[in-house]
DNA sequence: CGGATTTGACCGGCGC
DNA sequence: GCGCCGGTCAAATCCG
């Protein structure tokens, strides 16, 4: 998405009958509605209230203009900080290939081939998002994927303390641990989940501790979700510590794993293939980077909704029938 | 008491 | 063929 293209007004039609493709100026129009109106009713009276609709009128629109202003600046800020993401992003993946192919010897082993894979980002369980989606590539040598090239691989970094030994992240679904085991590279346990809010669904979890950065906890996710999204959402809090002992039942979850929610690239931890966070990252301190995610998804709705022209629409019948309504009220009043 | 977690045993792939 | 290693199973345990 590219702010030069996005159209972010809300085009609204803020002068009640005034055709959009009506070259005159809305004061003049309005003027011609007005003197129109006076010749109908034929007296000075109705002149005066006309006269006084006019003042309201011009008031509310302006007021509503100034929103209108201000929420366009607001969307350009917002896609202005998309692409900035984007760009580092790309930057990063650009980044990962060319680490890639100078893979260590650990890699020749079966396991450690799922590194080919080392997705940044979010997890996106259920999509086909372009950083998550191992389908497409070709070094992966894991046998396994061979056979199943519909498996998915992704996997996410999450911010943790380092004295806390808990292996959960949080991505709203819900997993139930059927083994730990502690693998040669790392100190760290590893913590086998499956998924189990649906019998039948075959997606598994590993998570396991950054061997360089005790901070970090990596989830390995494989395969894709046949059920919907647990309803049962909170607050995000992907890069919220968790302790050990907390009932996984409530995961909270990072919008961003919505099967619904496609291609959201931008995630709010950001790790290259060395587990160093990138400079995106190292910027923002953990806890300033959930409302920057949440900054993320505002913006996506409010781009969606500003490109929907029913919604500008009829964004703009219910502003121009509460300003009608408003007037109403008034001439009822006296 | 039922579901989740823990943990040792077991299995299969891979390298030597 | 053997040993290493990651992944899985399942009985025991824990916990609400």
């Amino acid at each position: 998405m590219d702010s030069t293209w996005v159209n972010t007004s809300l085009g609204l039609n803020l002068v009640p009958f005034c055709r959009a493709n009506d070259s005159r100026a809305p004061a003049t129009m309005q003027q011609e509605f007005e003197g129109g109106y006076a010749q109908l009713q034929g007296n000075a009276l109705v002149k005066e209230e006309a006269a006084s609709h006019h003042d309201v009128l011009a008031e509310e629109l302006n007021t509503v203009s100034v929103e209108n202003k201000k929420l366009t600046e607001m969307l350009t800020a917002l896609c202005e900080n998309y692409n900035t993401l984007q760009s580092q992003v790309g930057e990063l993946m650009t980044t990962q290939q060319q680490q890639n192919k100078t893979s260590d010897i650990y890699r020749k082993r079966k396991a450690d081939s799922e590194d080919y894979n080392n997705v940044i980002g979010l997890i996106s369980p259920g999509t086909n998002t372009d950083t998550s989606s191992i389908s497409d590539d070709k070094e992966y040598s894991c046998k396994r994927l061979k056979e199943n090239t519909n498996l998915k691989i992704s996997r996410v970094y999450v911010h943790t303390d380092a004295s806390d030994t808990g292996l959960i992240v949080n991505d709203g679904y819900q997993w139930r641990k059927y083994g730990q085991k502690v693998t040669r590279d790392n100190p760290s346990p590893r913590a086998y989940y499956k998924c189990s809010f649906a019998p039948s669904c075959p997606v598994k979890k590993k998570v396991q501790k950054s061997a360089e950065n005790p901070c970090l906890l990596v989830a390995t996710y494989e395969g894709e979700h046949n059920h919907m999204y647990p309803e049962k959402r909170a607050e995000v809090t992907l890069i919220a510590p968790v302790s050990p002992k907390q009932n996984q039942q409530l995961i909270t979850s990072p919008i961003s794993v919505l099967p619904s929610v496609a291609k959201i690239s931008p995630a709010p931890t950001f790790l290259s293939d060395d587990n160093r966070i990138s400079p995106n990252s190292a910027m923002c301190p953990p806890e300033t980077q959930a409302p920057t995610f949440q900054q993320f998804l505002v913006q996506q709705m409010a781009s969606s909704l500003t490109k929907d022209p029913n919604f500008t629409s009829a964004l703009a019948a219910a502003i121009s029938g509460r300003i009608s309504g408003h007037t109403m009220a008034r001439n009822g009043e006296k």
